[in-house]
DNA sequence: CTGAAAGCGCTAACAG
DNA sequence: CTGTTAGCGCTTTCAG
């Protein structure tokens, strides 16, 4: 079953011409003759010609390919952004080479050597390894994006950061606003994303002259679950709770369903991503969203500075985030 | 920034030795002086050496690669199945090449050419496209083990798939035998799997003599919520709820809960896949297991056949599933 | 056990 | 516009 293919030899022989004028006609070389380049492609279909990537990439002595690693699989919100990655680089001529393998700070070596023997001209990084040192780490291998809140620098190293503080900022003046005074948190983990939000949360909550009250979790649904729980478990019933990601807040919506109160009346929630379960008639979720697409082509343009060998200035970039209001929060209930 | 790696012939020059010699130690190759071969192994690592993928393939002639196309990645089932599949392909030495764009019946073809491009060996198709036609567009370009239940047949093509019926004759029996009577069933969409499972669920309902009710819907959690919705809206409330999957089945939960109704006094309830969040605290749903790792390494088997020429026999094999229980199935209330 | 030589399929630099 | 000539870095005979 081996499979032979079609070279440009081939193709060359059949049009009776040379490689090196089949392989311009191919690429869209503009020194060929319209007409000869109609012929030639019209063969090279014929002949059912694909061209051998790796051969051109050695001959190229450089390769389209750029590393895509993903922070956690299991959470919508890395899984969609990674396809947004995927889709601009395709769209800019890469060749997005994904990895599915979870990476930790003592894998990410491995990683970027894989990438290195593939020759990836640069790898964007979503959201993972968690320490800066493993970034920075990866960065000394090859050109680096990376996508999330964590501090690192490095001279190969580009960061596309959220700005959690501006949009926690966002959500918790909307629900002081709203009269909201007993304003609860469910915290994801020690990354650095959840750490800042929480510590926005926590300036909010004391410029205001709050009570504070943060339960810590990570950032999946059973910590959303269970912090409800405790929350209303002892002590005074928050009116509000702000989920330091929206699958903390659908754990939490889930908790509060069946514990008989309902969302909004009893107890308004805000999530953080915007997801698109968020949107759904399910949960309409307030939440804060991150513009996935514009992180993606900002990531990518950072990419292709790093691999001409301009260091994109600045080399850290902050995404803007916004509060989008959906059916999940209201004003407290008059009591 | 162009970054110049070392080559085979470095390091030959480097141990006074031939490039040949040095490929050799470094692939593990019999023929070479244990003592060489440290020295060579060494100076490879002092030099930073990793080999040249590309230069590789082109010079075998072959290449590692393996295709791998997800069908939906905001299905948690089939994000956790393509890890299963990456970490099998990566053990036994292939190189995954993981699409995350979309494929459906008309850009298979593009998908499959490009993996022609990369010189993929061969591609693994998990639940998509839908139509056989489609799957045997893609067998026709490469080999190609397709994980899933559209039945379809070519020389290059296998399949891993999953007993549908087999799950759910389980799952009918169990409530059946609990005494459950008035039976729904929620089911996905148009896809063979879908439509295997509501037919066997007709045909048992029918078997027990007791009258089938259908909400169609598609395999995501909105279907359920409002299938839940259409059913205790009108006519007999049912005692349990078949999903065609877990996502499905999570839906529902989340309108129940709403409604008031709890899991499983008034409502048992089965899902399908045992995605990870069914076992956890927060649905604790009964459901039929897919073995994921073994439909993994049975894929790769099947590749590997593929590619070495010697198609599979059979080159269609059924992944039994069996019923996990949990705490959202008990006998009906008595009334 | 080791080396020399011949490509794998493609692009690039240089002539016409 | 088109052809010729060199490799890119590696594996693979085929000789020693």
């Amino acid at each position: 079953m081996k499979r032979t293919f079609a070279t440009l030899e081939d193709v060359a022989r059949a049009v009776n011409m040379s490689r090196a004028q089949v392989s311009r006609a191919l690429r869209g070389d503009p020194g060929v003759r319209e007409q000869t380049r109609e012929l030639i492609k019209a063969m090279a279909h014929q002949l059912n010609y694909q061209p051998n990537l790796a051969a051109r990439s050695l001959a190229e002595s450089r390769s389209a390919t750029v590393g895509l690693i993903i922070g956690e699989l299991s959470n919508p919100f890395h899984v969609t952004q990674a396809q947004a990655v995927d889709e601009e680089l395709v769209q800019q001529g890469y060749e997005p080479a994904v990895s599915l393998r979870p990476i930790n700070d003592s894998s990410a070596t491995a990683e970027a050597e894989r990438l290195l023997r593939l020759r990836a001209s640069a790898v964007i990084l979503l959201a993972t390894p968690h320490s800066s040192e493993a970034i920075v780490e990866v960065a000394r291998h090859l050109p680096t994006v990376y996508i999330g809140s964590t501090p690192a620098w490095h001279r190969q190293l580009a960061t596309v950061a959220t700005d959690d503080t501006g949009g926690v900022r966002q959500a918790m003046e909307h629900l002081l606003r709203l009269g909201h005074r007993r304003i609860a948190h469910i915290g994801g983990g020690p990354e650095a994303s959840a750490a800042d939000r929480t510590a926005c949360y926590l300036a909010m909550m004391h410029d205001a002259g709050l009570e504070p009250r943060v339960i810590s979790g990570a950032h999946d649904a059973i910590s959303g679950w269970k912090g409800v729980g405790t929350l209303f478990s002892s002590g005074p019933r928050p009116t509000a709770i702000l989920a330091s990601n929206d699958i903390i807040a659908f754990g939490a919506l889930d908790r509060l369903k069946s514990m008989g109160l309902s969302v909004p009346e009893d107890v308004s929630i805000v999530g953080f991503d915007d997801i698109p379960d968020a949107a759904s008639e399910l949960f309409s979720l307030s939440t804060i969203r991150q513009d996935i697409g514009m992180q993606a082509a900002l990531a990518v343009k950072m990419a292709k500075s790093l691999i001409s060998g301009h260091p994109p200035t600045p080399d850290r970039q902050t995404i803007p985030l916004r509060l989008v209001l959906r059916r999940s929060v209201a004003p407290p209930r008059a009591d």
